[in-house]
DNA sequence: CATGAATGAGGCTTCATTCAT
DNA sequence: CATGAATGAAGCCTCATTCAT
C-alpha cells in the first residue's frame, strides 16, 4: 500500500520531475536546484519535501527515463528477431541520450554509484543480457561477447551522442560499432543497406 | 631565449603538474586548487605563480598528456601499414585515459574549449587525419568515413577505457569498434586473431 | 505589486544594510562581507541573497543616504530663497557624510562608476542645478558659475567634512567656500555674520 | 653620518622610488608592490631591502613629494606679500596632487597615520602656519581663522584637484575658496585678475 | 647583496541543505 | 504542507611579505 499522495503533492512532485528533466538535460547537472525549483514554479523547501536530496532528485530522473524506455524494453524482448532486438533497444538508449546533457553525462562518467544506483542499472541491463543471450544462440552475434561486456559497450554507444550533435550522425557511428558487434559472416539483413 | 626557470622552480613546477595529474586522475576536474597544492606539497600561491588559472593548470596537463603522446604519434606516422598506424595511435590514446577520470572526462563531455582549446585538439587530430586518408587510399578503412567523424569516433575509443577498468579487458572493447572501422573484405591481417 | 519581502527578512535587509553602513562609515570599503555579515548577525549566504555583490550592497547604501537626503532636497527646492535653499542642500549633503569615512571616500576619490552610477548621481546633482540656475537668476550666486563645476564644488565641499571631525568645526569651513560662492557684492544677507 | 650607500644601491633606491612615483600616481595605492618592482627593473627583494614595507615606501614618496615643494615654501616664506605666500603655496601643494592620484587619496582619506605621520604633516604644517599667522596681522586675511583650520582648508584646496581633470578648471576651483579665505575688504590685489 | 619563487591569510562568491514563517 | 530566507563550508584567486638561491 504504497502512501497515495495527495493529488496536489502528486502534480507538484510531477511538475518538479518535468522541470529538472529540462533544465538537467540543458544544462548538466551542474545546474543549481532553485533554478529547478523555480522552473518547477514551486520553491526549494518543497523540492526537498519530494526528494531528500539533489541526488534523489537525479535518480528519480534517471528512474523516470528507464520507464520511458520501457516500452522499447518489451518490444525489443517480444521481437521475432534477438539482433534486431538489441540493435532497436541499444539504439532508443543512445536515442534518449541525444539532447540531454545530464543522462550523457552520468551514463559516460564514473557515475557516482550514488546517482545511478545498481538496481536502476540491471533494470536496462537485464532485459539487455537476455537479448544478447539469445541473440548469440540464433548466430547472430560475436561468441567471444559476454553479459559482462555490456556495461562497456553501452558506453560507447552513447559516446556516439555528442551532446549538441546535427541530427541523425549518431546513428551512423552507432552502427559502426553495432556492426563490429554483429557476427561478420551474416551480419547482412541486421546490418542493413 | 627560453625562460629558464630556476632550479627549485622548475622542480616545484613539476611537483604541481604531477600531483594534479594525480589528483585530477584520481576525483575529476571538480577537485579543489587547494587539495592540488597540498598534494604538491606547495603553498596555492606557489600554484598560482606557475599557473594563473585552474584552467590554465588543466590545459597544461592536457598539453603534457599530448607530450606523452606524441612518440607514439611519430611511430604510427612511420608506420608501414597506415591502417595499423591509425589503429595503434587510437589506442595509444585510449590507454592514457585509463585511471585518468580527469582527461576521460575532457574527452567525452563537452569540455569547454577553454580547457581544451582547438590548437592542442588538432595536434592529435592532424595526425590521424593523415593516417586516416592514407589508410582509406590502401583500402585498409571503410571509404564512407570522413575526418570529420573522427571525434566521435575518438569519443567512442574513449568510452571504452572504464575509468576503474579492470586492466585490459578495454582492448577488447576497442578492438570491437575498429573492427567496425576497418574495411570489412579484408579485416583479416589487421583485426588479428 | 512591490515584492514585499517577509517580516523576517525585510530585518534582516536592513539589519546588513546598517552593519554595512556602520562598518563602511567606520572602516571604508575595504572592510571584507564577511565582517560586514557578522555584524548584521547574519550569515555571509543572506547577505548575498539580499545584495547579489559586494557592489550591489554599496550602491544600496548609497541610495538610502540619498532618501535620507530627499527630505532636504525637497525643502531646498520649495525654499522662498534659491540661494539660501542652495546652502542649505549642500550643507545635508556634507552634514551625511561626517563620520562616513566610506560615503566620504567615494564622493571623495574617483569613485567607480560600478559604485557611484551616475544615475544616483543624477538624483542629487539634478535639484542642485536647478537651484544653482534659480539662484544666478537672484543675483546670489556668481554668475561665472556653471552646472559643471558642481561635481568639484561638492568634493570641495565634502573634504571639509574631517571624518573624525569633531562636531561643528565642519560648517565653518564650508561657509568658507559657500561664501566664495556667493555673489560678492552683496553676500551680505546669505553669508551671514 | 649617515650610513652612505653604496653607489648602487643609491641608484636603485632611487629608481624604485621613481617607479613607486609614477605607478601610485597613476593607479593609486592599491597598486601591488610586484608591478613597481618590476616598473623600477628590479626585483620585490630589492624593494624590500630598501623600504622595509609598502607603507614605508608610501612614506619615502611623500617625503620627496615634500622635497619637492621645499623651494616653493622657502619661496613663499621670503615672499615680501605674506598673503600671496599664502596662496603661492597652497597653490603649489594642489598643483603637485593634480595627476598623482595616490597622493590625492592619501590628503584627503583618513590617511592612516602610519601612512603620513605626523612629522611629515608638520613640515608642511609649519610654513603654513607660520605665512597664516603675517597675512593675519598683515590684514590679508580673515580673522576668523586659525592654525588649526589648515587641515581642514588645506582638504579642501586638494579637493579641487579632479583625478582626471581637464587641465586647469582646478584653479578657479581653488580660487573659489581662497577668495573666501582673503579678507572680503581687499582681496582684489590678491585675488588678481 | 639582488633575485624572484614561495607563502598563506584573507577576499569575494556559490550552492546544497535546513528551518522559521 | 509550501515557501523562500538563512546558513556556512568550500571554491577560486590576490597580494604583502619572507626566504632560498
Amino acid at each position: 500500500m504504497p502512501p497515495r499522495l495527495r493529488r496536489d503533492a502528486r502534480r507538484n512532485r510531477d511538475r518538479i520531475l518535468d522541470a529538472a528533466c529540462r533544465c538537467f538535460a540543458a544544462k548538466g547537472l551542474d545546474i543549481g536546484v532553485d533554478e529547478i525549483a523555480e522552473a518547477a514554479g514551486v520553491g526549494v523547501g518543497t523540492l526537498y519535501r519530494h526528494f531528500p536530496s539533489k541526488a534523489a532528485l537525479i535518480r528519480a530522473i534517471i528512474e523516470r527515463r528507464l520507464e520511458e524506455l520501457q516500452p522499447a524494453i518489451d518490444h525489443a524482448l517480444a521481437a521475432e528477431d534477438p539482433g534486431s532486438g538489441l540493435v532497436e533497444l541499444v539504439t532508443a538508449a543512445v536515442a534518449q541520450q541525444i539532447g540531454d546533457q545530464a543522462l550523457a553525462q552520468m551514463v559516460l562518467s564514473k557515475a557516482a554509484p550514488e546517482l545511478f544506483p545498481e538496481s536502476l542499472r540491471e533494470r536496462f541491463l537485464g532485459p539487455l543480457e537476455r537479448l544478447l543471450a539469445r541473440a548469440q544462440r540464433a548466430g547472430q552475434v560475436r561468441g567471444d561477447i559476454s553479459p559482462a561486456d555490456l556495461p562497456a559497450i553501452l558506453r560507447m554507444a552513447s559516446a556516439s551522442a555528442l551532446p549538441d550533435g546535427d541530427g541523425l550522425t549518431w546513428r551512423r557511428y552507432l552502427r559502426l560499432l553495432l556492426d563490429g558487434l554483429l557476427a561478420r559472416s551474416r551480419g547482412g539483413a541486421l546490418a542493413g543497406p
